[in-house]
DNA sequence: CGAGGCCTTGATGCACCTCAACCGACGTGG
DNA sequence: CCACGTCGGTTGAGGTGCATCAAGGCCTCG
C-alpha cells in the first residue's frame, strides 16, 4: 500500500498471507534488525533474547489507511507492535457515536486492554498505511518466564499505559479547550521528537473531530483553538501541517498542568 | 480514629504496632486464609501457589482514615491489596490542586502506575481506617516466573485498570454532569455488590468535593446532580447515605453509555 | 458557646456546544 | 470541460450546562 504493491502477494514462507476481512497482509520480520528495538518489547534485552522474542514476532501485518488492525468484539490473541504508521483506538458507543481513546505511532504496543477480557473492547484503525508486527500473547508469556527482563520492560510498558491514562483523565477533567490542545501538540511533538523527526513541525494525521473526539471537545472548538493559538503566534496551521513556532509559550498555555505521558 | 481511641495504642495481637511516618503498622498476614482470595491476586491458584504467594505477602499495614499509604514521589517497591477499608488515589498538580484519579476498595491492587517509573506518581490516602497487604513487587515477579498462573492473572489485573481508565475518560469526554453521577453511583453499587453488600444501600466514604474531582465537577455541580436524582425519586440522599430506588432509572439516567467498568 | 468542615441552594457569567453558512480540495459523471 | 456532491475545515450567532461566587444550614469538636 506504501508504494501501490498489490496486497495479495503470495510468499512462500510459513506465513502464507492472504487478505482477510480484516484488510491486512502478513510478512516475514525479525526483531533482531527492527530499527525499532531500542523503542518496542526488546529494549534491555541481549542478542540472544532478542532472537528468542524474534521467533515469537514472526508475522508483521500490513493495515492500510482506514483498515482496521482490530475490532471490538473479536477475540484477542495478540498484542501488535507498530513498525510503521499512525493508528488511532476508539470504542463506539451504542448510540453509533465514538470516542477516540489514543493515537499511536511507531515502537507503540496495541491491545493492552484487551488481555482482561480475551475479548478486543475498542477498535484500531490505521489512518495512514501502517505495519505492525503480531506478537501472539500466549507465546509472550511463556517466554517473559525465560527472560525476565522482558516480563519486567512488559510489565512497565502496562504501567506506563496506566500513567498516561491518568494524565489524560487529568487533562480531560481540569483543563480548558485550548489547555488540552497545547498539552496534545505538545505530547504529539514529543513523541515525534523520540522517533527523530521534527519536534516543531509535524503533519497531523488525524481530523479535528478525531482530536475532539480525543479531548473530550467538538470539532468547532478544537478548529477555533488551533485558530487562537495561531493568531498568538504560538502555532502556525496550514490545514494538517503543523509548526510549532515557541513551545515555550505553547507550554504556558497548558497552566501549571502536566502534559499527557 | 473511629471511635477516639489512641492512636499509639500498643496492643498484643496480631493487630498492632507502632505509626510510622506514612501512618501504617506492619503486621503478619497470609492468603492462604484470607477472606479475599477470590477477589485479590490468588484468584485460581492451587493451594501450593497460595502458599508461596502468601510467604512474599507477608506484611499488613494499616493506614489510619486520612493518612497515606504512599506518596507521590517516593521510591517505588510495593504493590498493595486492600484487606480492608477504602482509599483514594489523587495526583497533585503544581498548583495545589488535586485530582483524584480513582477510589479503591477490598481486593484492589494499587501501586501499578508507579511500576513504570519505580517512582509513586500519586499519592493514596484512606477515606477511612485500612489495612492492606504489602506485596514487594521485585518478589511478586520472581514467583510469577514459577507460578504461570499467577502472572497471568496479574497481567489481566492490569489490563483491566486500563480498560476502567478507559471508561474513565469516555465519562469525563461525553458525558453531561448527571450521567456522570448516575455512571459513578452504578459502578460503587456494582462493586459493593460484588463484595456480599447492598447494591442499593451504602454510606459514600467520600466528600462531594472529592466525587467532583474524580468525575470532573464542582462539588456544588456534584451536590445539584444528587438533588435532581433525588427529586426524580430515582435516589434517596441522606448526606452521605445513598439508597438506590430505582436501578434501571438510574441506568437510563447514563444514556447510552457504558458504565465505568 | 464559637469555629470549621461539609453540604445545599440561589444568582450570575462564561466556556463550550449547537446550528448554520461558507470555503477549498477532491472525485465523479454527464 | 464544467456541474455537482462530499469531506474536512473555518467562522459566526445564539443557547446552555456548568463554574463561580455567595449565603446559609447542619453537625462535630474544642
Amino acid at each position: 500500500m506504501i508504494n501501490g504493491a498489490p496486497y495479495l502477494e503470495n510468499n512462500l514462507l510459513h506465513d502464507s498471507s492472504q487478505q482477510n476481512l480484516l484488510d491486512v497482509t502478513h510478512i516475514k520480520s525479525s526483531c533482531a534488525t527492527c530499527s525499532l528495538r531500542e523503542l518496542c518489547l526488546p529494549v534491555g534485552l541481549n542478542d540472544q533474547e532478542i532472537q528468542i522474542l524474534g521467533d515469537v514476532v514472526s508475522h508483521k501485518r500490513k493495515v492500510r489507511r482506514g483498515g482496521y488492525l482490530h475490532q471490538s468484539g473479536l477475540k484477542f490473541q495478540s498484542l501488535f507492535a507498530i513498525r510503521s504508521g499512525f493508528l488511532k483506538t476508539c470504542v463506539l458507543e451504542e448510540d453509533g457515536r465514538q470516542q477516540v481513546t489514543g493515537f499511536h505511532m511507531t515502537g507503540e504496543l496495541l491491545g493492552l486492554d484487551a488481555i482482561s477480557s480475551e475479548i478486543h473492547i475498542c477498535d484500531a484503525i490505521a489512518l495512514e498505511d501502517s505495519e505492525v508486527c503480531e506478537i501472539p500473547f500466549t507465546k509472550l508469556e511463556e517466554i517473559s518466564i525465560v527472560i525476565p527482563s522482558l516480563m519486567r520492560h512488559f510489565h512497565k510498558i502496562m504501567s506506563r499505559e496506566i500513567v498516561r491514562d491518568h494524565s489524560v483523565m487529568l487533562l480531560l477533567g481540569s483543563m480548558k479547550a485550548e489547555e488540552r490542545l497545547a498539552s496534545f501538540l505538545l505530547n504529539l511533538s514529543r513523541r515525534f521528537s523520540m522517533r527523530g523527526y521534527s519536534e516543531s513541525d509535524f503533519n497531523l494525521r488525524m481530523t479535528r473531530e478525531e482530536i475532539g473526539s480525543y479531548l473530550g471537545l467538538k470539532l468547532e472548538t478544537v478548529s477555533r483553538a488551533f485558530s487562537k493559538l495561531q493568531d498568538e503566534n504560538i502555532i502556525t496551521v496550514d490545514n494538517k501541517h503543523i509548526q510549532i513556532n515557541d513551545i515555550n509559550r505553547l507550554k504556558m498555555k497548558m497552566g501549571n498542568s502536566s502534559c499527557i505521558t
